[in-house]
DNA sequence: TTGTACGCGTTATCAA
DNA sequence: TTGATAACGCGTACAA
């Protein structure tokens, strides 16, 4: 069934008729760029009152050559995370009186992102990535200002908003030490030279650091799901008592729940039966008691920067660093018992 | 500082240069629509495919009337129930060639809502809205499609994809008696004829069923924020004794969560020292310890269930049917004790 | 200071 | 089966 085309919208063309101008004259009026009369201006803004008229996004950006919208790429909104980064940023653009069109990408393939490039290149005038955690993709073909947020870019080929993860497992780590542990693993990380790699090495860092040797036994590396939580720390508890670690480290939210679901399960608790430090400071770490020491990262404001940053691309100026690394901090709390 | 406007994208005349035909031929084929001959058709896909033309989709928009764009607006995005039916209507949408603009809204106050429409008419072919729970808006200034996701629509004014708020409430109220409770406080929901206020209502009539005279006292009536949560929950623990109740019913997630915050930072847990039931089955009440007793709601499945209503609407045909409700259900966890 | 007219990339109508 | 061309709504040189 046909959709009507012509809701008759009021165009520039009707309010110019109404109010006897030309319709440039109202274009002027409605962008204030040129000098026009007090007394035409005001006829003109009578006319827009009285029609109620408002301009076309799409015609606007036909000519223009910007759309005013910024596309977003997530992995998926069900994880606070990208939900966090999320919100910072559209209230940024929103306020700046740009529009975000969203997608998710549950797999950060090259060829994904290539029909991501092609369906939306015409519709946005930048874009904005929230990077799953092993991520090669070089964008490349994304030809306008892009902005990858949580991504590990040394090369510097992007302007990227980062917080220093290593230093984050660095810390966790180094925490749990402090705390009288040596037995500590750590559950998830793959060490591909992306983010994630950086939080497998502040691990090991930490470890060399305090002269605690690693044993590849208490490493139990994967993806950022939650399962790699369940399925490392069900291992771990598994582990006959001397090699079993008192202690872990998860690199990231979701492989921190994965291990409480496992010792919720099991009746068991973080910071009794063996310590548990992981990052981002979510529900579960801030509310079950006890709470989870946790790295906590500045969700909203880097989606904020992230918008931030691309809009400074957009408007022609250059950024000052092609990398902004965030504070993070350590958040203390009972999941981590002395040993 | 300019943004040049012409990237000097491919355009439908430079393929149409290149395989020697008309833009209109070229057009056809793109679109499948009259009949091409195929020696034709295959010159100008060879065409595209050499000049890696891709369509523009403003300019088609411009002269067909619809954008393929859906605009989709929640409360915020750091509510997991509100990123669950995102998801779930993005990934519809997705599918069937339609694009997501998304944009959130606190407040759900009539102006805001003004803004919006006047933004986003020109833009969207249709809209979507997670409604903020205490929501009177009639949203008769949107002339396009319209889903409302979550919201009691009663008069049916609007097509709605909803659960059975009530009925929700009174099974949550029924299994804490069944349990022995009869002491029941209920935190969170607003009378206003709105979902909260039928949660309200499945509240009041469990106790009636059950011929549980109402308590005042035990009603901390609120929006649905974390702080009602709290406030309520701390009011309760400082009843006396004898007026105490000995259970709890919060009316949505976040007041739930607030609930959950006090009794962590008290050291008390629910389903000891008082239990606790509620709605959504976020994060916290699945892997805390005891687990939260909830109704869980099909939050993907509301969130593609809308966007399949919306799709419907655009298309021209009448969905079956005006509301939409769709099946909770009751998930028993340790935080409701035997009395 | 104001108006005319062209162009943005596409679809759709009408001829050929 | 194909081609030419008028919209779509707007911004903007350029002319007046």
């Amino acid at each position: 069934m046909e959709r009507e085309k012509n809701r008759r919208d009021v165009t520039i063309k009707d309010v110019a008729k109404r109010a006897g101008v030309a319709i440039s004259t109202v274009s002027r009026v409605l962008n204030g760029l040129d000098k026009v009369s007090e007394k035409t201006e005001r006829k003109v803004r009578e006319a827009v009152a009285e029609l109620g008229y408002v301009q076309n996004a799409l015609a606007v950006s036909m000519v223009t050559g910007q759309t005013k919208t910024v596309l977003m790429v997530v992995p998926d909104f069900t994880n606070d995370f990208n939900g966090s980064v999320i919100q910072g940023a559209e209230e940024y653009l929103k306020a700046r009186g740009y529009t975000m069109l969203i997608s998710s990408t549950r797999d950060f393939k090259e060829e994904d992102f290539e029909d991501l490039y092609r369906r939306f290149s015409g519709l946005a005038d930048g874009i904005l990535v929230v990077q799953g955690s092993p991520d090669r993709l070089d964008h490349a073909r994304w030809e306008k200002p892009l902005v990858l947020i949580d991504a590990y870019r040394p090369q510097e080929d992007h302007y990227t908003i980062e917080i220093d993860n290593e230093k984050g497992t660095f810390l966790l780590t180094e925490e749990l030490i402090r705390n009288g542990h040596r037995r500590i693993g750590l559950i998830g990380g793959i060490s591909d030279g992306s983010a994630s790699g950086r939080r497998v090495a502040g691990y090991l860092s930490a470890m060399e650091r305090y002269g605690i040797p690693v044993d590849g036994r208490l490493m139990a590396p994967g993806s950022h799901f939650e399962e790699t939580g369940s399925l490392g720390m069900a291992a771990f508890l598994s582990l006959p008592e001397y090699i079993r670690p008192t202690a872990v480290v998860a690199v990231n939210n979701l492989t921190c729940i994965g291990c409480m679901k496992v010792l919720a399960e099991r009746g068991m608790r973080a910071g009794r039966e063996i310590s548990l430090a992981g990052f981002d400071d979510h529900l579960l770490a801030r509310y079950s008691v006890p709470g989870v020491t946790v790295i906590r990262r500045p969700t909203m404001e880097m989606g904020r920067e992230g918008a931030r940053t691309l809009l400074t691309l957009l408007s022609g100026e250059t950024p000052e660093r092609k990398r902004l690394i965030m504070e993070s901090r350590l958040i203390r709390r009972g999941s981590v018992a002395k040993k």
